[in-house]
DNA sequence: TAATTTCCTG
DNA sequence: CAGGAAATTA
């Protein structure tokens, strides 16, 4: 079984691009770098959903994939002949539609990967056919002499296998090549003209970015770019789709998917950085974004098929960062207090990490051995709390190169889910659904039972879950947990569902209680306050109802995040002082063991904290945490760690160091959104 | 005594 | 990160 961790490891692992040449780098215990192994064959996360002849998403166009599958069973050679791209013209000359043009894109990603797959079946092939040669040949003189020969032919042969391989991948990037430029013609034209068009068509809509569609868009002027012409291309959907009957279902969904795909892929090409900056990856991150907005849409869809009499009002789509605005005041929601009353409670495995990119112009620690920085992800500027809208906000980000974090589009589908669902309208437990089937199996317990059925439609769960996975063992084993923790409380609001749509999974449940973005909001809370009192820590999270095991939780939480803390602290002070290498930072021959940010412990501590990299961490504590070093370094250097209660002193310290957290954190909700 | 913190384990 | 035990604090 998946669990929801290995899925979202996967897909980090999945996101490598798709360059032969990638330069080896990096490669720690964590593989930080998927595609760093220039052997490792590359791989297609969500793409690949897509992209699967049967895949569910593509299933409507599944007739298009298998002609095209067929056709390539039925003869390669000709399929070489005629070209990736021959047949995004059609028969008339005519263009084929962004469906097509994406399913040829599948297809030809598909093919990539057969080409791969069958160069070593092939070559295995070959070997044995050698295999059969050299044995006649060997009759032939079994006296002769046999040694240096043999040896020569091997050498000849693993070239050759090698130079086959090497042609066949040479051939793929062609192919790849090809496909693109086509691409280009199909869609980057059109791109352009109609950016052209619209832009002298005055529209100035440019900061109304749909965070729905685009939960999270790099801030960085390339992406910012596609995204604007993203979000053009969805106001036009958005137009066109109203016109629509809403109860379209999936066409209109897959649609959108594959026209916007389309319009990403434009966008790269247009700004001929398609190949510059690895087409697929940017096509894996555009499908991606593509898959949370459209997820999101169909359930929003599929909650208006369920609440016609409650029809969600226009804030149905309001920006993940809602509640954290510019006006620092979160809006007024309809269902705030209902909302608030239910808080998240997803729990997920937190190994969600999703190193991918390398850092830009890192610099090697001499102490330390080089180790990428952890995911260097912005979220829209709109999505980052006051005092992280620096500028400068992520100093070791790549600009142009920054794939989605999926741990983020997770909580943005999360916090989707959450508004959704809050408009539903109440359901209580006794009613026609109230069975333990439900509640074992069933990803949707209590939510679907319901007292008053007759006032309210019913949650069809067969109907909502159609096409979306049931989550499997991770999700469950905490639901449970968490069913033990609430020992004792009401019961009716112990209710949740679980969601799964392919690799993107939902947990969604209402009650009291801490969520994971409570827990990344503790976590950026601990760069302010090492010991927040009980108090302190009701304050800043509004939207948690505390009592007792809730507060306990949180504290034991904080007293997590100290031992991790300190664990570290000492760690590296150990390794200073045993090294004779105090200085753990670059440049930092005059300033003994100065915590700098580009060093292993920086990133560590950054890891731990902030692992989506999408707070910065403010400066006070990376002097706190130098000064913690110090400490620790000096204690053992004078030997005071002989004494059994060494660190209390050290922890006396910081203990005093705490500084007042920012009042964005006074929010409801995690502070990035 | 309750709340909090640390230490240890899984 | 959670749970439990022990130590510490108010």
């Amino acid at each position: 079984m998946d669990s929801p961790s290995d899925l979202f490891g996967r897909q980090s692992s999945l996101i490598s691009p798709f360059d032969p040449h990638i330069t080896p780098s990096g490669g720690g215990h964590g593989a930080p770098y998927p595609g760093a192994n220039p052997s490792s064959q590359p791989h297609y996360p969500l793409i690949h959903h897509l992209l699967q002849p049967g895949g569910a998403p593509m299933r409507s166009r599944g007739q298009l994939h298998l002609d095209r599958y067929n056709r390539e069973e039925e003869g390669m050679e000709g399929e070489k002949e005629e070209g990736m791209g021959g047949r995004l013209v059609g028969a008339g000359g005519k263009r084929l539609s962004g469906a097509a043009l994406v399913a040829d894109w599948s297809y030809d990603m598909m093919r990539v990967k057969r080409l791969r797959l069958e160069s070593l079946v092939f070559g295995d092939g070959e070997i044995g056919l050698e295999e059969e040669e050299e044995e006649e040949e060997e009759k032939g003189r079994r006296n002769a002499e046999r040694g240096n020969r043999e040896k020569g032919r091997e050498g000849r042969r693993r070239r050759r296998e090698r130079e086959e391989l090497k042609e066949q991948l040479e051939e793929a990037r062609g192919r790849l090549k090809t496909l693109q430029e086509k691409v280009w013609k199909a869609f980057g034209e059109r791109s352009a003209q109609e950016e052209e068009k619209r832009w002298s068509g005055g529209e100035q809509e440019e900061d109304e970015i749909d965070h729905l569609s685009l939960p999270f868009i790099p801030s960085s002027p390339h992406f910012q770019g596609i995204a604007k012409q993203d979000r053009k291309a969805e106001d036009h959907e958005k137009r066109s789709e109203e016109q629509r009957n809403v109860n379209g279902g999936g066409g209109g969904f897959l649609e959108g998917v594959l026209k916007r795909a389309a319009v990403w892929m434009g966008c790269g090409v247009v700004r001929g950085e398609w190949e510059r900056f690895g087409g697929e990856q940017k096509f894996a991150q555009a499908l991606k974004q593509e898959l949370g907005s459209a997820v999101a849409r169909v359930i929003d869809r599929v909650l208006r098929l369920y609440t016609q009499n409650d029809p969600l009002p226009p804030s149905i789509h309001p920006s993940p960062g809602e509640g954290r605005n510019a006006g620092g005041a979160p809006p007024p929601h309809p269902h705030q207090e209902q909302s608030e009353a239910l808080p998240l409670i997803t729990r997920r495995p937190d190994n969600r990490r999703n190193n991918l990119l390398p850092p830009n112009n890192r610099t090697k620690n001499t102490l330390l051995p080089p180790h990428p920085f952890p995911p260097l992800c912005q979220p829209h500027p709109a999505l980052l709390p006051p005092s992280s809208r620096h500028k400068d906000s992520s100093p070791f980000l790549p600009p142009s190169s920054c794939p989605l974090p999926i741990p983020l589009l997770h909580y943005t589908m999360q916090q989707l889910f959450t508004r959704s669902l809050s408009h539903l309208p109440p359901l209580h437990k006794g009613g026609i659904m109230n069975s333990d089937v439900y509640m074992e199996g069933n990803p949707f317990p209590n939510l679907l039972t319901s007292a008053s059925s007759s006032s309210h439609p019913s949650f069809p769960p067969l109907a909502v879950m159609e096409g979306l996975d049931r989550l499997d063992g991770g999700l469950q084993h905490h639901h449970e947990r968490d069913g033990g923790m609430r020992g004792g409380r009401d019961g009716g609001m112990d209710s949740g569902i679980y969601l799964g749509l392919g690799s993107i999974s939902f947990f969604w449940r209402s009650g009291e209680g801490l969520s994971p973005c409570h827990l990344k909001k503790a976590k950026l809370m601990f760069f302010y306050a090492r010991y927040p009192s009980s108090n302190t820590l009701k304050t800043y999270f509004p939207d948690v109802k505390f009592n007792r095991c809730v507060t306990s939780q949180l504290i034991k939480w904080f007293s997590n995040f100290r031992e991790f803390f300190y664990i570290q602290m000492e760690r590296f002070a150990r390794q200073a002082a045993r090294d004779g290498a105090p200085c753990l930072g670059r440049d930092s021959r005059e300033t003994p063991l100065c915590l700098g940010r580009d060093t292993e412990l920086y990133r560590i501590l950054n890891m731990h904290y902030n692992k989506s990299n999408d707070y910065q961490v403010p400066d006070r504590f990376v002097e706190i945490a130098e000064l913690a070093l110090r400490e620790f370094y000096t204690a053992i250097q004078t030997g005071r760690d002989s004494d059994p209660c060494w660190k209390k002193y050290i922890y006396k310290i910081i203990c005093k160091l705490d500084s007042p957290v920012p009042d964005s954190f006074r929010l409801p909700g995690c502070p990035m959104g």
